[in-house]
RNA sequence: GGAGGGGUUCCCGAGUGGCCAAAGGGAUCAGAUUGUAAAUCUGACGGCUCAGCCUUCGGUGGUUCGAAUCCACCUCCCUCCA
């Protein structure tokens, strides 16, 4: 009894809502393993540090016994989740689609057991299901009840375009909970009503309604707007430990909490040691390299995390090159190149215009000596570590 | 099918014949300050062979010395009616 109790504090750490909360604890109580459902669009096949929120608590139910399903909305990514969109998605195809979910697998189990884990795509049932059964499903809601929905109502409002299929999107998701008789299903806030609709969708068809459980967005680097791929404010799992060191140093102390509550797996106790800490005067700065040292173990190992710490304090401490620095090789024609070509042949900047602007912002170095003179020639066979602002580097060879 | 409204540089959004590479805001980038934090200040923010030149305002063609602005056609989006 205490056990259930316990392990009930834990799922619900961290979570932003769950519905029925005592229908979950009920379940808990039963003793048996839960079916607990987690999908994931495969649209983006790099996982970044947003989607480890929901991961990890897949995580936590696999850890205290339960079924983790991991569901590869393949048939739904030819949909496009219409969640948080202000348009329609494009729909991907089948091969995209296929591509994508097998990178998911791998990165995802860096934090779950892949022995524990079952995978299913939910085309598997969706394909059988056929047109009729289609329109069968697309009977059972009305648009009246669609439109309810957040993103519907508003992008009606303001006059743009909402596709006929995006309505099934809700309903297919919803029928992958009746398919799988999931106990649980996990999601972001923004999947509310889709959630919400595996719920109606169960009960009629004579099962028990799945207990929803919501996880919060994870905001970004820019601390405002939810961490996504296509807004570049993002903490990539595949990101090299010395970029995740730099990204993760780099977010705001307000924001690093909310990064230790949702990503850390350090005991609450602990999280709130440090915050006590902070509040008499420890520099939050070490309680973030704390942060970035835990993540960069967990997603590759524990001497790559002290590495990255060390090369920060060289780096940015005591103002050194960066361990590695990118090598390039330009050909030179004519025995000579403009500086401003050289930077965007590097990679340094965008065009010549932005070199020309960075130069004269005085942001450009050539083996630490800040350059003046936008027009400097450079010859072919010199060897120098070019520097546009505090992070760029390239180390170019001119032949 | 009919009537009306709209498509401007990454986003929002001004601009209705020259003073427009195009106001303002946001985002972003750089410099200063710092803890690669916040806040603040300064500057940049189409491209190039960069004190000059070239290409942009849904598309094409036209009027004009001159067009994002006027005209024609096309295209896409939205609203209302059916």
């Amino acid at each position: 009894m205490t056990d259930i109790m316990q392990a009930f504090a834990e799922i619900k750490r961290g979570a932003e809502e769950i519905l029925v909360e005592d229908e979950l604890l009920e379940k808990l109580k039963k003793g048996k393993p839960l079916k607990i459902k987690a999908g994931f669009d495969p649209t983006a096949p790099d996982l970044h540090l947003g989607h480890t929120v929901l991961i990890n608590k897949m995580r936590q139910f696999q850890q205290l016994g339960h079924e983790v399903i991991f569901l590869i909305g393949d048939f739904t990514g030819m949909i496009g989740d219409p969640t948080g969109k202000n348009v329609t998605r494009k729909a991907l195809t089948s091969a995209d689609v296929l591509a994508n979910a097998e990178t998911y697998k791998e990165q995802v189990f860096k934090i779950l057991d892949p022995a524990k884990t079952r995978v299913e795509f939910n085309s598997t049932w969706m394909e059988k299901l056929g047109s009729a059964g289609m329109l069968k499903l697309a009977s059972r809601q009305t648009v009246a009840r669609m439109m309810e929905r957040d993103d519907f109502k508003k992008r009606f409002k303001e006059g743009q375009s909402i596709a006929i299929h995006e309505f099934m999107y809700p309903l297919v998701q919803g029928w992958d909970s009746v398919a799988l008789e999931a106990d649980v299903e996990l999601g972001g806030t923004d999947q509310k009503f889709n959630l919400l609709m595996g719920r109606e969708l169960q009960k009629s068809e004579g099962q028990r309604p799945q207990t929803v459980l919501m996880m919060p967005l994870l905001e970004g680097l820019d601390g405002v707007q939810k961490m996504s791929k296509s807004l570049g404010n993002y903490i990539g799992i595949t990101d090299s430990p010395t970029e995740m060191f730099g990204k993760i140093m780099s977010i705001s102390d307000v924001l690093m909490w909310r990064y230790y509550d949702l990503l850390s797996f350090r005991p609450i106790a602990q999280i709130n040691a440090f915050r006590q800490q902070a509040e008499q005067g420890a520099n939050p700065r070490d309680i973030k390299i704390e942060l970035a040292k835990e993540l960069i173990a967990r997603f590759h190992n524990e001497q790559a995390a002290e590495a990255a710490h060390q090369e920060f304090i060289n780096r940015f401490q005591k103002g050194a090159m960066p361990d590695e620095i990118e090598e390039k090789s330009i050909t030179v024609i004519g025995g000579e190149i403009a500086i401003a070509n050289l930077l965007k042949e590097a990679g340094l900047v965008a065009s010549t215009s932005e070199a020309m602007r960075m130069i004269k912002q005085g942001a450009v170095k050539i083996d630490g000596e800040k350059i003046n003179d936008n027009k400097l020639q450079c010859q072919a066979g010199s060897v120098a570590v070019y520097q546009v602002g505090k992070r760029k580097f390239a180390k170019v060879t001119l032949s």
